[in-house]
DNA sequence: GCGGTTTAGTTGAACATTCAACTATCGGGA
DNA sequence: TCCCGATAGTTGAATGTTCAACTAAACCGC
């Protein structure tokens, strides 16, 4: 049974062009400091951060995966890195024994407190620079629709 | 020296928080119905679709790589397993015998028309559907914008 | 037409991500 | 208590991506 394709009005194609072209350069230009700055992909410096702003420094995987945007299987591979970099370590849940909980280690919080001025300062370069306030505002409206038709459907 | 970081105002955490929420889980949502659908991630079919929009539906390499927001060596290791699908085949460019040509086959071509229907119904029901005239607008102004900006300096 | 620099593209190794399969534990009934 | 489905997390293999090193050819100035 055929059914008609929606497609893209020319106004929507050039939307959807330049939004795949500013997103990918944008993500490709700060993965690329972090890397050289920091010496982590941006999905690593997102499991820090996370971890470091969660109470005494912890969480149980699942938690870490959910707030860091990663799947279970992504971040166990993740954390092992982590892990064999010092910068976190592993405890097991003491109410579930299936739980392990990650500990952000003061050396990993010490090498994210390093990287973060200069991670802050390519996201104000690369993004907030070259939005005025208004756009600014448009594009936290857009994301967080976005976010929650996504993650509500 | 110390230079004063300009971290981000909560407005501007809570902007980019969003952000990187909704571009994450949009391009992870794209990327998986693409794999599951087209047997292909979405960076190939970004492949695909600028040979398939290209005089002769071929392109040098280079060109190529800077259509599809690639790099050379990302392209080259992607056209080696397009060519190994037979979606895509490498002929000697005539003018330049350091060159390399990628053509869109015919089967390439096929692939490409039975994925798209449903590739753009996706970015619709994802992007487009959660968001009013107005705001499209503004996201491509804003994407506009930060594309120029992020290849412009 | 020589020699140095730039450009085109590939390659292999290291690293990251996905997917499916797996183990172990929890929790809620019959 | 026993069982069964659901949950937590890991693992290995296959796949993608990055980075640096490499070959080869074009370009440029003399």
């Amino acid at each position: 049974m055929a059914v008609m394709t929606r497609w893209l009005d020319p106004d929507e194609q050039r939307t959807w062009r330049a939004y795949l072209t500013a997103s990918r350069v944008l993500m490709d230009t700060l993965d690329r400091e972090l890397q050289r700055d920091a010496g982590m992909p941006h999905a690593y410096y997102e499991i820090l951060v996370q971890l470091s702003e969660a109470p005494g420094r912890q969480l149980r995987m699942s938690q870490l995966a959910q707030a860091a945007g990663s799947s279970r299987s992504r971040l166990s591979h993740a954390v092992a890195r982590l892990e064999a970099a010092g910068w976190v370590r592993r405890e097991d849940c003491p109410t579930d024994r299936r739980g392990q909980i990650a500990v952000l280690t003061d050396e990993g919080f010490a090498t994210l407190a390093a990287a973060a001025p200069g991670h802050v300062e390519g996201v104000r370069q690369h993004l907030f620079d070259a939005l005025s306030p208004a756009q600014v505002d448009q594009l936290r409206r857009i994301s967080e629709t976005l976010a929650e038709h996504l993650t509500g459907s």
